[in-house]
DNA sequence: GTCTATATAGGGATAGAC
DNA sequence: GTCTATCCCTATATAGAC
């Protein structure tokens, strides 16, 4: 608290005009994230094949997660410290969002574009091969944002079994 | 360290007898793991085709973390208490492990049995997919280990190409 | 709305007795 | 090798002045 204080230009006691405790703070953080995720990821459009909307998925993700670091990092790395309801909240909107991934490979599943045996399954290692950009991507390195997206896209694309 | 002195039976400043500070204790962890992780994976035989060893690194890679949940979760989340030095240590020998698994990718695909333009990024990708198992995996799921292996076995040798 | 001051708690680490 | 006691620092949160 006296670190954001300091950062913000305030003392310590100042914070608690803005949240009643450090839990709120952090809970309402982590909530506002979620929130935002699934409000930009409802305005991509859901029409196309599967294929397609797993191609969207699959860029829509990293761009969102890479324009975002320090609140992708607090998603993870402080989800301990969440008091046991405030966790079962951010639980149910990341469920929401695994779940719209999991209805594309289901879907394409069904269109006989996606061959694959468990698409909850696969929905949870596509999100953690493609949150795991975060942990190394630098945007002065080699590679640009959109070759990133491409060769993630050819990796999952093979990964859930999409014809070459 | 009051913690960890309570469960083992001591107060906490009998601890100091084993370690000089906390900071050498976190240290020691996360390198024992990692030097741990680096003995088991030299023990498999590396011999084979290229897919064949993906498949044994894919399996022991997913038996090994799952059966380590602890050391897991320590050696992500406390990355950041790591002292400058320390954590370079660390990152050195994550790297080695990286590393195999991307001369696989490169021997694959001069063996022509991987399709995949970037070993070290598809490296990347495939631990944090496999490494990803253990957010979600609990041993009176649905699913075996066996079924978990066999699952993201499919997935990894999609995602880099492999012939089906 | 911010400040200073403070209550309260907890943690890392050390000293010295046994 | 462990204990008790304690030093010192930091942290969250509150109270009351301005």
């Amino acid at each position: 608290m006296r670190q954001i204080a300091g950062e913000v230009g305030v003392q310590a006691g100042a914070l608690y005009n803005y949240t009643p405790d450090k839990q709120s703070l952090l809970f309402r953080l982590m909530r506002d994230h979620m929130d935002g995720l699934l409000a930009a990821r409802a305005e991509r459009g859901d029409g196309g094949g599967a294929l397609d909307r797993l191609e969207d998925f699959t860029r829509f993700h990293i761009r969102y997660h890479i324009e975002r670091p320090n609140e992708v990092f607090i998603a993870y790395m402080e989800l301990r410290n969440l008091e046991p309801e405030n966790f079962a909240v951010i639980e149910r909107l990341r469920g929401e969002y695994e779940s719209e991934l999991e209805g594309i490979l289901r879907d394409g599943v069904a269109e006989g574009v996606f061959h694959l045996t468990d698409p909850k399954i696969a929905s949870l290692a596509v999100i953690a091969m493609l949150t795991g950009v975060n942990t190394w991507y630098r945007p002065q390195g080699r590679l640009t944002l959109d070759d990133v997206e491409t060769l993630y896209w050819d990796m999952v694309r093979g990964a859930v079994g999409a014809a070459v």
